[in-house]
DNA sequence: TGAGTATATGCACATATCCGCATTCAGCAT
DNA sequence: ATGCTGAATGCGGATATGTGCATATACTCA
């Protein structure tokens, strides 16, 4: 049940629900998810961290970059939750948005190479 | 999103858990419950009604106790998650436990007094 | 090798969560 | 009304969580 009870923590904030989402589409490094979330580097980190400990994520070094994705075949609950997640319609605009930032960011693009204010 | 984030994060509890796959069984009084999980009284009032605020439960008065039960007819994505813990194998000895003494347990155990109709 | 870039992490702090205790509230019976 | 019982709640304290800042780490490339 330990296990159960850490996934679902890992789902049950804000920021992570909206990585999960956005990461539901496609794998995503670091810099696109705080690029498309506009949340802080150390914050996406650390978040991602957390859904990866909690078995919903993996990650692959892609040249410089650490690409997050899910992992459909973990041990444990966490893939059912991950469908149930994908298969929910959720109608927000925070999610809208975050899809859109998505497809405007790139591994290389703005926020990654450069500094943002 | 954020009625989402409320149901998630109901689940995301042990003792709120386990009153859930308790009342996935059949409705409960709050003195049941609190039999059945070995828990203080407040902090089973407490947890049920954090569940039936985040749409999982309703409550009917019958004499002088409090049902609890699964609302499936909630608006929202409780049902959803309580559809889905339903159908989720958990194999752990505390739910079986709980399980059992809900079965000796009755509205007029101690701390309770009188027969249910 | 060393500079540069993407990501991870130690720390401090604010806020949220959970609980027990005691009290209060609500319904039933006498 | 009074008394009794089941359930809800205000309060205080311990613990957990989320974040930014600064720094450390890991990796690539010149």
């Amino acid at each position: 049940m330990r296990d159960l009870i850490v996934a679902i923590k890992a789902l049950s904030d804000e920021t992570r629900l909206r990585m999960m989402k956005l990461l539901l589409e496609r794998g995503c490094c670091v810099c696109e998810v705080m690029q498309a979330l506009e949340i802080s580097q150390s914050r996406a980190s650390r978040n991602l961290g957390i859904l990866q400990n909690a078995g919903f994520l993996k990650a692959r070094r892609d040249r410089l970059w650490t690409v997050y994705y899910i992992d459909w075949g973990a041990a444990g609950h966490a893939p059912h939750l991950a469908r149930l997640l994908q298969q929910l319609p959720i109608d927000d605009e925070t999610l809208r948005a975050d899809r859109e930032r998505l497809k405007r960011s790139s591994p290389s693009g703005p926020g990654c190479r450069e500094e943002r204010s």
